[in-house]
DNA sequence: AATATCGACAACCGCGGAAAT
DNA sequence: AATTTCCGCGGTTGTCGATAT
């Protein structure tokens, strides 16, 4: 039948829960867990459907639930990994002990408008020359399953010269004690192997000529390096991860910095950036900073610039 | 003083996919 | 194997007290 139809007949109660409602279902949960949510609020006496009552013990009523105010740890935490994952907010989550995907949402949708009525910080804005034509050609190679299907369906998209590769170095390690280390994670223009990206930290393709892609984007952090995200292309891409010392690898998944730089120059590209969040501004701004200066990188184009 | 807006948080909704029938 | 039911996720709306106009 209808895909969906709890919670739209009559009789089935909705809107804020009430403290005898609470009791009825803690009650119900503590001596009989749920094997079914459907059919927990037959049992417990509720005129709720079963989706309203799983929500109302998840988000609120199970014991080891944390709740008030997030510590500095926690905000960093989210902040790191929302730049890393996106919006995934259960997976989020699972790195924060006691509190719900819901309450990071929440969290993150107010602390999100904060941050948009900020007025952007002047090391943000990078200048981009407008003469382009001069630059030589450079296309992809698609051996080494370096492109994706995407790419290579639609070679009109990379018709721009000189793709400069830009990458997304994760965030701090050891953050607030707490290991994420399998989170350090960058965009690399590889095969099929997504690993759980959201759409917003793939690589994308950017409308500019001379930045083509960037790794992990998010719009919060890097704003002004092209106009607007809509004409952004999403790329399907393999995660990595750069590692500065040589440490810590994630087997089979891993490349070190000199290993993609090394991969990059391969390509024929004469320019890729690293950016790299800096430990202490997550929580504040999250500003990233230009590991390799970007001006140095247009310089490597002496026919145009 | 009255009302509009804001902000934090709670809850709902549709969807995709898993599980059950 | 096909269809229905259930679960969990993420986007969105609702609620209500606080703050601003």
């Amino acid at each position: 039948m209808g895909h969906h139809s709890c919670c739209n007949q009559q009789k089935v109660k909705r809107g804020l829960w009430s403290p005898e409602e609470d009791q009825k279902l803690i009650r119900y949960i503590t001596t009989n867990g749920y094997s079914s949510w459907s059919d927990v609020p037959d049992k417990a006496g509720l005129q709720r459907c079963g989706k309203s009552c799983r929500l109302r013990w998840i988000n609120y009523l199970r014991p080891d639930i944390r709740r008030g105010r997030f510590s500095k740890e926690e905000e960093e935490l989210i902040i790191s990994l929302h730049g890393i994952v996106g919006n995934r907010w259960a997976h989020i989550a699972t790195h924060l002990p006691g509190r719900t995907d819901n309450e990071i949402k929440n969290y993150w949708n107010s602390w999100i408008k904060k941050e948009i009525r900020k007025p952007p910080t002047p090391q943000m804005t990078v200048p981009l020359p407008t003469t382009v034509e001069l630059l030589p050609p450079c296309y992809f190679s698609d051996q080494q399953g370096v492109l994706n299907q995407d790419l290579t369906m639609n070679p009109a998209m990379f018709s721009s010269p000189c793709p400069i590769f830009m990458f997304e170095n994760g965030l701090v390690a050891g953050i607030g004690g707490v290991n994420v280390q399998e989170e350090l994670v960058v965009p690399k223009i590889a095969g099929l192997n997504s690993n759980g990206w959201h759409t917003n930290s793939h690589l994308v393709q950017t409308p500019s000529p001379l930045l083509p892609f960037m790794g992990g984007v998010d719009s919060n952090y890097f704003p002004p390096l092209v106009d607007n995200m809509e004409n952004m292309m999403p790329l399907e891409v393999q995660s990595c991860r750069i590692d500065e010392d040589g440490g810590d690898q994630i087997a089979g998944e891993c490349i070190e910095r000199q290993q993609l730089i090394e991969w990059v120059e391969s390509q024929g590209c004469p320019g890729f950036l690293i950016w790299e969040h800096v430990e202490g501004q997550l929580g504040g701004q999250g500003i990233p900073s230009a590991s390799s200066n970007i001006e140095a990188v247009l310089a490597s184009y002496p026919s145009s610039l």
